[in-house]
DNA sequence: GACATTAGTAGCAGACTGTTACTTATTCGC
DNA sequence: GCGAATAAGTAACAGTCTGCTACTAATGTC
């Protein structure tokens, strides 16, 4: 039983994910994997190979599924245990690269498997968890913040709506400072940093998928 | 590795999950649970272990999250892959009985955490499945599909309000049919029939949980 | 036939969303 | 310096959605 984990981050205009051409394997790219020690929980484990490849802990670690149904694994595991971690832009470790989320040709029929199932997870949670925070450094912009939203709904949102929705929520704090991105205004830096609520829900969502 | 399968169905009042005590074991509660076949995938172990215990396929089957953290399992199984089903109520097969999802104190350490993790994705994605519909009859009136809901998200619902998103959403047909249950105005009856949508995504949700 | 009980709807007030249009603050080119 | 270009950030309006109250409708019970 394998433990595959894809590590997510934003690059430049769309989500990358870890990958590498394992050595003297096949021309297929895989995700970072490994076997679970002696003793050591599944969490764990993917913790450990996810921080290997990516060279930094993940900053969000959730399950996405287990798969285990005949599609062939690079390690010729029968069940892989996937995860999906988030974490701000880094520079990979040695043989590792970031590559394009929306195009996962490049790895094997398993990892594609992994991959989407790994995307859909993030989607599905955005709004419950810190997904977009934690692909962010503690200080960010609001803008950086869209576009991270952006990436991972793939659609455009629109810039007012989306502010007064977070500032509802009290999802983040202002810093006293700006950061000039070259022309135009400076923006505002903000810090993650959630303020009581757990309001009343409201109503009943019918969206089927 | 085991497969173990949280399954639910809607009983007066509250949510059911099948349980019993194994023959000759402990006195603790088990969910459905077993090994899968050489050559059977998954889903297809889970489908037959759950429907040897409930005596019916259930009408929905999901993926609801990989345990494995040294807690033990009854069959001393490292890691399980757990899933929750769904179905309308129906009278179990010999030795397992509906008990209350509200109070799984009967259950092992293992089968507890299971069955909060197949509660929270049923909850999770009530919104994008039709995890309600798949827990009542072809036939089923309003009142019971909010019954559902609200066993679901353990919360009250406006009648009207309810009404009006779901024909908004355009998920249900009436049928030319109506129920008396006893006193009170007969019940139309209504079909799960959604039509067309797909409709475009409104804002962006920060509901922190 | 009055009453209790459940199904189902109309309509209002307030909240939320999408959009346009604006103001503010900076860099670039001259 | 000074206007143009660019990006951040806000105000305000109109349309939509939600929570709620209050109602009507249809049945069984006494």
């Amino acid at each position: 039983m394998s433990i595959d984990v894809v590590v997510v981050s934003p690059l430049a205009g769309h989500l990358g994910i870890l990958g590498r051409r394992e050595p003297g394997r096949s021309r297929r790219l895989v995700v970072p994997w490994g076997w679970p020690a002696r003793g050591e929980s599944l969490e764990a484990a993917a913790r450990r190979i996810a921080s290997e490849a990516a060279g930094a802990e993940p900053r969000l670690l959730m399950q996405s599924g287990t798969h285990g149904d005949g599609v062939a694994h690079p390690g010729g595991a029968f069940v892989s245990v996937s995860w999906v971690g988030v974490l701000p832009p880094a520079v990979p470790a040695p043989g590792w690269a970031w590559t394009d989320a929306r195009s996962p040709g490049g790895f094997g029929p398993r990892h594609r498997g992994i991959i989407a199932g790994a995307v859909a997870v993030l989607r599905q949670r955005l709004d419950h968890e810190p997904i977009a925070f934690r692909m962010l450094p503690p200080l960010f912009t609001l803008s950086e913040l869209q576009a991270v939203y952006e990436m991972l709904l793939e659609r455009r949102i629109h810039k007012a709506s989306f502010r007064r929705a977070l500032h509802a929520a009290w999802l983040v704090t202002p810093a006293d400072e700006w950061r000039s991105e070259g022309r135009g205004r400076p923006a505002q830096l903000f810090r993650y940093a959630p303020r009581r609520r757990r309001g009343a829900q409201r109503g009943v969502r019918f969206d089927p998928t």
